[in-house]
DNA sequence: GTGGTCTAGACCACT
DNA sequence: GTGGTCTAGACCACC
């Protein structure tokens, strides 16, 4: 019903949880002030310990993508980012292009097929939830 | 002269060797047949554990972007993957892209942002070499 | 038309109350004799559990902020503290006011800043009543 | 040698450390690229779990205000914030100050006392290094 | 019920 | 040697 994460990755499994939660939210899979499963609750579902789950929701909570309220529970947030264009924010965008296009390069595929590969997700977007936690 | 690394970033070091090379390599920086500085040598310029970049050398040539000549050299090689189209290799392009453009939302940049940045970053390439491991 | 307190806030909504009350004593904005709204109507206004206003208004009491009267309400006390100058709550401020230069020298604010601050705070007591417990 | 901490205090251990660390550096009894000692020593050193030292030490990387070299240990900072003068740090003194004033009043210390004993914690500031987590 | 903190001890990656 | 992650299980504060 909820994430699926692999505890073998060399990506830690907190971060798994953060990058997928996050991933809803971008794909409104996950709406502003949805409340998210318990700490409890989703460490038995995935059969992990409820300290890791707790650490992948105070770092989403630091970074403002969900808020912590006490005694009731956790919830997504309403506004990720308000600010119209930052500079940095592009910067960073441009940054990991690069390293897209470097490792599409190694991997003998050209920019074009990277170009059509950006539009194919983007215009599936907010359909595939599912698998995205290698 | 050569690459520069930073012993603060959370990536390891000899990631980032590893991905400096690998960028140059993309960016025809570095050619085939080109032969790269010593391990030592390269250790004395970065001030480094030669155990480091001995790791990173490794896992170059174990990827089969280098290769090790005993007692004449390091040298970048030829074809990085001949290979037409891989299907896994689109899917793995895809599922980085799909991190991009979640990392975009969450920074609040439209996804015509990140179509154009991508045009950016093609339109410039092989052309800054320096700055993309912080 | 009463305080206002955050859910959201990582100090505790009884801790609000309580900050808030003596806040508003420190001001004058509440002067002794005064009575406070009861429990129940503090609860439905704010829209919070009953529990959580008795809690503050029960350590408001053992503070001797506060005094209930049992079938008539609660009731601002008349003195807060009529000791001369006792040694410990010197140290007590010294020990506050320690905190906020530490603050403000990672904040990169010079210490005759504070000291304008300070005097500007002191100007405006009793001024403004609203908003110190984000 | 080093910091001391109240395993009974309400504030948590962790933030116990981060806050004598941070006072440390406001007071210069610690300097930029000065070696804080590693977790497991300072584990042993307070006898305490190395889990929450490793916490403490966590949150400062993510203030700035320390830094961590992988496997080599954790540092002091250089510069805190070169931010000129912010409008929000101001305002951030100034509840805290707010706070220090509403406390005082009710420990029956007028205004003129916190002025002094805020003149004399800057006299004797780099002084006194001990005792600071109650 | 919720999340927050702490302990004990383990394993791993990096230098 | 360093810090980073994870587990098992405990206790506490808040609502």
């Amino acid at each position: 019903m909820w994430l699926t994460i692999d505890p073998r990755s060399n990506t830690p499994m907190y971060q798994q949880i953060i990058d997928d939660v996050k991933a809803r939210i971008a794909k409104h899979a996950l709406t502003p002030a949805t409340k998210l499963p318990s700490i409890r609750e989703l460490a038995m579902d995935l059969t992990i310990n409820p300290n890791t789950i707790a650490k992948a929701y105070q770092e989403l909570e630091r970074e403002g993508v969900i808020e912590v309220i006490r005694g009731k529970g956790t919830f997504v947030c309403a506004a990720p980012t308000p600010l119209p264009a930052d500079a940095a924010a592009r910067a960073d965008v441009r940054e990991l292009l690069t390293k897209v296009l470097v490792q599409a390069h190694h991997l003998g595929i050209p920019f074009d097929e990277v170009r059509q590969e950006l539009e194919h997700v983007i215009a599936n977007w907010t359909m595939q939830v599912e698998e995205e936690s290698p």
